[in-house]
DNA sequence: ATAATACCGTTCGAAACCGAAATATTTTTA
DNA sequence: TAAAAATATTTCGGTTTCGAACGGTATTAT
């Protein structure tokens, strides 16, 4: 299941989604790996928490290759990581290839929903279409996607 | 990640995406190990494509478990399996779980949209509201939701 | 004042999955 | 006609992630 969730970047490198969101998330602020771990928690009410057996060794690895240093040491052995220029480098570029990861959980779901929303292939697609549609124009014109969406939203609840 | 692509019964087992898409696969029509890996790299063009040391062992278990049968054997050692009325039962049961994998999807989602900066909360939530809207409805009036579906998608690419 | 909980990090065996190598046969391509 | 590719399965060492156990301190609840 690796592609789903990773980033592949032109020079072949691969970035995992956990890797690119403690860059991203310490980008915007310095923080701990219980941080990072309760953060992802909460964001995901649960669905997501990454093991301490995962974060600690991948903050240690970040640290390793350059990406982050840590700040600052408290109380209880707190070690805060800030991002490093190298990090920030590499995390702008993983976010270029971001819309291939919408792109691939995009058609990954789309096979889950064969098992366990739609019988009907045609409407599966139909919802892919939407979604993919939605996530490219979205950029162009915000207002439309929206516009568009909202009406058929209404046109459903009609039935 | 494990909460994310995996189903929790009432009775707390658990049973992961490929474990679920085997028994949905095959209850539509028998099918051997290669089929199923073939099958699942063309519906999700290449994003997953489970290794031959997970989809056969996962086989061999399911065959133990008594969820599937080989219904014959061809040539080259193929085997091609089949669902049993115990895997039916499994299958089903997984299947009304389903929603609480959406649901996970879309927690899960929210938190890989904020990193490829796709931050439009409202229109994740419009595409919500058209999936909730499209199951419920499309079992009363499934060609009716086909032709709202299909309206939005050529709304979206005439932006 | 004490116990429980929350906040911190480290580490390693187990489980799940991958991918390569091996084996084999049939079909397709050059 | 021979070579390459596709169809098939098995297996096992390696990798990744988990989760439990461990160690520790500060805060909150009883």
């Amino acid at each position: 299941m690796s592609n789903i969730f990773n980033i592949e970047t032109k020079n072949g490198k691969q970035y995992g989604i956990l890797f690119i969101y403690i860059l991203h998330s310490i980008n915007k602020l310095p923080k701990t790996g219980y941080d990072l771990i309760t953060e992802i928690k909460e964001k995901t009410e649960g669905t997501w928490v990454p093991s301490k057996g995962t974060i600690y060794p991948l903050l240690k690895h970040l640290q390793e290759e350059n990406f982050i240093i840590i700040k600052q040491i408290g109380e209880r052995s707190k070690q805060i990581f800030m991002i490093t220029d190298e990090g920030k480098k590499t995390l702008s570029n993983a976010k270029k290839y971001g819309c291939q990861m919408e792109e691939n959980f995009l058609k990954f779901r789309r096979l889950v929903s064969e098992i366990v929303e739609f019988k009907n292939e045609e409407i599966i697609e139909l919802m892919y279409n939407i979604r993919m549609l939605s996530v490219s124009k979205s950029k162009i014109k915000d207002d439309e996607v929206r516009y568009i969406l909202d009406n058929c939203v209404n046109d459903l609840k009609k039935i």
